[in-house]
RNA sequence: GGUUCCUUGGCCGAGUGGUUAGGCACCGGUCUGCAAAACCGUUUACAGCAGUUCGAUUCUGCUAGGAACCUCCA
């Protein structure tokens, strides 16, 4: 266990506090997944690399880390309102799918998604409809403390007596007296006794597919429910983070931590950890706004707003490249920024592999940089200033690399160690190619590597004999069949184009 | 309307009560058959107004603009 004082900042407590798990070499962590009922966007990539980094930090310094990130397959309704169709079932209806149909087609292309982002995949991965039994268990032990009732078959959250024994809605500042007080007379429609009251189980109407049977009527369970429930049964009564974007502070997270204290009389989570949105020009990304980019579209560049594709690591470094409670703004401006930025640090790690001693004792302090750039991610995952630092290491070796700096073994080994831990290990920074190669499968690559490498030692020969025609004849001919050359003081280097 | 938060140089984006963020772009230079890359150097800041302070981009208040969630409307 590294001796380390990782601070995070909590959104209960609205502070930075130190980090200490309750058991001291393990931590869980629990992070709401997606919905899947469609493809995955660029919102979703906000919190799964903001709790990939995380999780990552964690296990490097030491600790046993159990994440648990849950698929949502049931129970996520339109609008997030009582009485709108469940989001799964109506694109079944709409795609005449089974429902679990629809969950299996978009959670393989999420995970394909996450696995090109290089987003490590969680140690569970729950489904809702998978732990109906334990919701419904949690019902009853929530029914028991009387905080819910029974409405015509369906169970709902007593919000009003929750708020006078506990507090409603801590987390998202929400003052709700106001809102219970003003709100008191219904409809006469609704089976619920305060609109601030949330379902827990809901009776299925007559055309609704997914149900299943319960004391209280054929239903399904409520959207808030799943992750109290699977947090409780895979991390504990009590577990140390939770993680999720903010958009889901309010209802979702202040609904679980009343459903949790209801259940076991005292909170569940010890740090609350919210990533900011990601907006698109200024604006939240959504469908009604025209400016609604799946990753995919990222991936190959087809959507109007997109100038060119951008590669999955592009966006993964764009990310990391600003704080997680920051929002952050995508333009292709931006983005190309990010996409040479990123190129540099990668072009500086390649050279290293192969950078040759030239003294005999350690002229710089990549010790400094080391520290400067474990300060940065234990101040709340300060990324930005982690990537700064890499920076500074990459200007160390370009000056090796040229000639116009001294490095020992000891430098060289100092600064691979430096980069295979913050860049490759915790910020999962690696080159895309690697893994556009390696997910074509053939896993033969070096022959055709090999063959590159023939031709520019032909045109080696050539611009020795000064035959500038077939020097640059090699050189354009590999530029139009995508390869980048450039020659370097004693030799060549080339790459993939993008 | 309620709650929370933001406003840094051409662009993105850290941070701090007085001292270099970093990246991209630009400009000048070194290197080069040419190109690219790399390296070196330079320039452009802290929305506006007022206050606290020896001193504020960094604290307080107000104004303007923006965002998220909720509400309302549809």
């Amino acid at each position: 266990m590294k001796d380390h004082n990782l601070v995070i900042y909590n959104t209960l407590s609205r502070t930075k506090e130190l980090f200490r798990p309750m058991h001291e070499d393990r931590v869980g962590m629990y992070v709401c997944g997606p919905t899947v009922y469609g493809d995955a966007h660029l919102g979703h990539t906000r919190p799964a690399i903001t709790f990939d980094v995380l999780f990552r930090y964690l296990t490097h310094l030491g600790y046993k880390v159990r994440y648990v990130r849950n698929i949502t397959d049931v129970g996520h309704l339109e609008h997030d309102s009582d009485d709108g169709e469940d989001k799964i079932a109506k694109k079944a209806r709409l795609e005449q799918l089974e429902p679990m149909e629809v969950v299996q087609y978009y959670l393989n292309r999420y995970h394909h998604s996450m696995e090109a982002l290089n987003v490590l995949p969680p140690s569970i991965e729950p489904h809702a409809s998978g732990h109906i039994i334990e919701q419904i268990e949690y019902i009853k032990r929530i029914l028991d403390s009387g905080y819910a009732y029974i409405s015509d078959g369906s169970v709902y959250f007593d919000v009003p007596k929750f708020n006078k024994d506990y507090g409603y809605g801590r987390l998202s500042g929400r003052n709700i007296d106001e809102l219970l007080a003003t709100t008191r007379e219904l409809d006469g429609q609704s089976e619920k006794r305060n609109p601030a009251d949330f379902a827990l189980w809901k009776k299925a109407a007559p055309e609704h597919i997914m149900h299943w049977p319960s004391p209280w009527s054929e239903g399904f369970p409520g959207w808030h429910l799943e992750c109290s429930t699977m947090s409780e049964k895979y991390l504990g009564e009590q577990f140390d983070i939770h993680g999720g974007g903010m958009d889901l502070k309010f209802p979702h997270h202040d609904c679980e931590i009343a459903q949790s204290v209801a259940h076991n009389g005292r909170p569940t989570v010890r740090y609350w950890m919210h990533n900011n949105m990601i907006t698109i020009n200024g604006k939240k990304m959504g469908k009604s706004l025209g400016n609604f980019i799946t990753l995919d579209e990222f991936f190959s560049g087809s959507h109007p707003l997109l100038e060119q594709a951008y590669t999955p690591m592009t966006i993964r470094f764009f990310i990391l490249q600003a704080h997680y409670r920051g929002t952050v703004d995508f333009s292709n401006e931006a983005l190309q920024g990010a996409e040479k930025a990123l190129h540099r640090m990668l072009d500086a790690y390649r050279r290293l592999q192969d950078l040759k001693p030239t003294a005999d004792a350690p002229v710089h302090d990549i010790a400094a940089i080391e520290r400067q750039a474990y300060e940065a991610l234990d101040d709340d995952l300060n990324t930005p200033v982690a990537i700064a630092a890499l920076f500074e290491a990459c200007r160390i070796v370009n000056l090796i690399n040229d000639g116009k700096a001294q490095a020992s073994q000891q430098d060289i080994d100092a600064l691979k160690a430096l980069f295979d831990t913050f860049m490759v290990d915790i910020l999962g920074i690696v080159p895309d190619i690697a893994k556009d190669t390696a997910a074509g499968g053939s896993g033969s690559v070096k022959p055709f590597e090999d063959a590159v490498d023939l031709l520019l030692e032909v045109r080696a020969g050539a611009k020795r004999n000064k035959d500038w025609a077939t020097s640059d004849l090699i050189r354009n001919r590999l530029s139009e069949i995508g390869f980048d050359v450039k020659d370097t003081k004693d030799g060549w280097e080339w790459s993939l184009k993008k």
